[in-house]
RNA sequence: GUGGGUGUAGCUCAAUUGGUUAGAGCACCUGGUUGUGGUCCAGGAGGCUGUGGGUUCAAGUCCCAUCACCCACCCCA
């Protein structure tokens, strides 16, 4: 029989790791706290239709990744594959424009994309993000990309990561943006792929996105964005600039930057970090002001981003940020059979206490019990023996100055406290 | 989805041109006289060589398929 192993694309985060992505949760929860985000939690599945409405049927996450199925009443169910529909669906469906001008929302979680594994893409992987809700003022934009650039500093991500902004404009201008650009296009359409041909009518300002080089010399001349911004765009744009200076967050403007779902406007950008090689997207978001309107919710103009956890956890790798301190405070050593129930509840008591204690299980030697201990990163262990038993006491030795000392039982919860604060 | 590469112990890697019982380091476990960890020494455990076929007297080594991972395309976080 063929053993079974986990999903293709799938990875268990086991112990090693999973104290790396609690510290990088600790950081998430700890920055947007500090800004007054607080936490959203939606479920992992949603209708279908919510991503073919809000990230849009032609994109590649919805035409050729999402995991859907048909439930049993034959409605399709789709594993979220990004998180603003979910949230915006949240927002509408419990009106929470209702009951606060702004709402301010952070959320971590997995997300599921049929694409071909690599590294820093997996078939689950997951994001953490923050989207602001009421506000279309260029200070909610800059406050979004500053909440990024806090995390990113506190994860001592900042050095090798550049923020690439550009702005797309207001729906209006997209528009006609789409057609001018398709006007300058549409002589040599034929020389262009058959990929972007097929964009040219789905969304054409993604061929501007091209990597092919002969593509890209085409477009060289081709009409930008700008041109055909409102002077309230132009405003906005200059605007969210001017603050991210004034914040000391520093950018590079980049007219290229396009993105892939449907419902952003205005406000686009996204951290790379040099860490990362090919999938090097730490961290991307924008404006969608017609997105809350566009599922069917009163209009309400939103930001947010969402990151990559697992990538964000490559490039922390290169970084000092991570810890392995232990969390251990204290490793019981009981050498006695007879020792185990006073080693059971001075050990409780402890806990009780909030010190963090373990005891073997496994009635080992002396020897592979202190081996353990110091193995556990412990800064102390308690050993109860025979000896101490007889006298109501125990002993207390600091493993990293290799001291010891005989501290009666009824003493030691006190004696620890001392030693710890 | 398309190319290319790689799969040997938990990890990093060995194993002449196909040729005995597939090795090492790290990690793990147990010891090194009575109750003391880290260093050192000794021993132990751990592999159907990713999986399934094929060629051969003989396959870790060659061929095919499949699965997984890596890189690029693609896409995105």
């Amino acid at each position: 029989m063929n053993p079974i192993r986990s999903i293709k694309g799938t990875h268990d985060i086991l112990p090693a790791d999973s104290q790396n992505w609690q510290q990088l949760e600790q950081i998430v929860r700890t920055v947007c706290q500090r800004f007054g985000y607080n936490e959203i939690r939606t479920p992992i599945f949603e209708e279908t239709r919510l991503y073919s409405r809000s990230v849009g049927e032609n994109t590649d996450i919805v035409s050729k990744e999402m995991y859907s199925w048909d439930d049993k009443d034959g409605k399709s169910i789709t594993l979220r594959p990004e998180l603003t529909a979910s949230v915006v669906r949240s927002f509408i469906q419990h009106n929470l424009g209702g009951q606060a001008p702004v709402q301010r929302l952070y959320y971590m979680g997995p997300l599921f994309r049929r694409e071909r594994p690599q590294k820093g893409r997996q078939r689950q992987f997951h994001q953490f993000g923050v989207e602001a809700f009421g506000s279309e003022n260029p200070e909610q934009d800059a406050e979004i990309i500053a909440i990024a650039w806090h995390i990113l500093l506190e994860c001592g991500l900042s050095e090798n990561a550049t923020l690439h902004l550009n702005s797309i404009g207001s729906p209006n201008c997209r528009k006609a943006y789409r057609e001018a650009l398709k006007n300058f296009i549409r002589p040599n359409l034929s020389l262009f792929s058959e990929t972007s041909q097929k964009r040219f009518e789905t969304n054409p300002l993604r061929i501007l996105d091209t990597k092919a080089d002969h593509e890209q010399k085409m477009l060289k001349d081709a009409p930008k964005v700008s041109d055909c911004f409102s002077d309230d765009d132009m405003a906005h744009f200059e605007s969210v600039q001017n603050f991210l200076k004034v914040m000391n967050i520093p950018f590079i403007l980049n007219e290229k930057l396009v993105r892939g779902l449907d419902y952003y406007s205005r406000t686009v950008f996204e951290f790379t970090s040099s860490a990362l090689g090919a999938q090097d997207a730490l961290l991307g978001g924008g404006r969608y002001d017609g997105l809350v309107e566009t599922l069917g919710g009163k209009a309400t103009p939103g930001i947010g981003f969402a990151a990559g956890m697992e990538r964000f956890l490559i490039a922390m790798a290169e970084t000092e940020v991570l810890s392995r301190e232990s969390k251990i405070d204290v490793y019981f050593v009981c050498l006695d059979e007879a020792g185990l129930s006073t080693a059971l509840s001075l050990a409780n008591k402890l806990r009780q206490a909030g010190f963090n204690v373990v005891s073997d299980p496994l009635r080992r030697s002396l020897k592979a019990q202190m081996r353990d201990a110091n193995k556990s990163g412990a800064k102390y262990a308690l050993i109860l023996g025979e000896t101490e038993m007889e006298t109501d006491s125990i002993v207390l030795k600091n493993l990293e100055k290799s001291e010891q000392e005989t501290v009666s039982q009824k003493n030691i919860l006190e004696k620890l406290r001392n030693l710890t604060n």
